[in-house]
DNA sequence: ATTTTAATCGCAACATTGTTGCGATAATAT
DNA sequence: ATATTATCGCAACAATGTTGCGATTAAAAT
């Protein structure tokens, strides 16, 4: 029975993605979490809140990887089905917690996760583009 | 006017996307490559068959890149919209190019792209497991 | 409060993937 | 046949992620 303990570093990581409004990769956390960990550490704690739903994993059309807080834990199967959106301009990439894809697949597929990302222009770098 | 020109290499890598039925990573191009022609090349000649919209780049959930040809190729503007399917067993991608996701985004933001993977068990796992 | 257990950590070493610069090669137009 | 330049090979580098193992340390047990 495979318990998950609270460390510091583990702390200082959910205190990151507290204040983030937008998914992080792991080169920023360590930027902010400095030398209060290695690296393999951020590696290990991201995997480990990833297994605990307490982050999901977004991968980018450019195939950059980044973690954000999960929602909607209230419910009982967890399932992250919600869109993303990664702005080209800024590189943020946030969730759009109510923009979920509709779709039909031959029944002969198992469907057991989606990866549903949009590409574009975020609403801030869209008004500075006018 | 760059003109795009036709190589041994290229030639290769053409006839082995002509050959495969699912998408193909730069590591698989390679094996079957073997020293025709050095990695870097292989890296060079996918990244202009994607800007002559001959092939196109697909990032999956667990951030391996694989690349598949294109089809629709009499449609004036190419947009890779259809869906792909990624197989947790066989790790094969195919491209499911009657998939299309339909969905409602706020109108503050600028769609320029769209990735739309799932995940699971393609048909042959799926029988093969039971 | 002290001991015990094993989850977590740091570090080093490694693997994979992708990029860049530059002189050499070769496909194509003239 | 010659000129132009897209493409190539090679070396070197950077970013990202993984693994093994002995040392720590959070948390449970006493
Ligand atoms: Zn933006
Ligand atoms: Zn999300
Ligand atoms: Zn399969
Ligand atoms: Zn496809």
């Amino acid at each position: 029975m495979k318990t998950t303990r609270n460390t510091a570093a583990k702390t200082a990581v959910l205190e990151i993605f507290g204040n983030s409004k937008t998914a992080l990769s792991h080169a920023e956390i360590q930027k902010q979490i400095g030398d209060l960990c290695d690296r393999v550490t951020i590696y290990r704690i991201l995997e480990r809140l990833v297994n605990d739903d307490i982050i999901h994993k977004i991968v980018n059309l450019d195939g950059t990887v980044k973690y954000a807080k999960c929602h909607h834990h209230a419910q009982r199967v967890h399932i992250h089905n919600h869109a993303h959106f990664s702005c080209e301009k800024c590189l943020e990439i946030t969730c759009l917690e109510n923009v979920k894809p509709s779709y039909i697949i031959p029944h002969n597929y198992k469907v057991n996760d989606i990866n549903f990302t949009l590409s574009g222009l975020c609403p801030n770098c869209l008004n500075s583009n006018i």
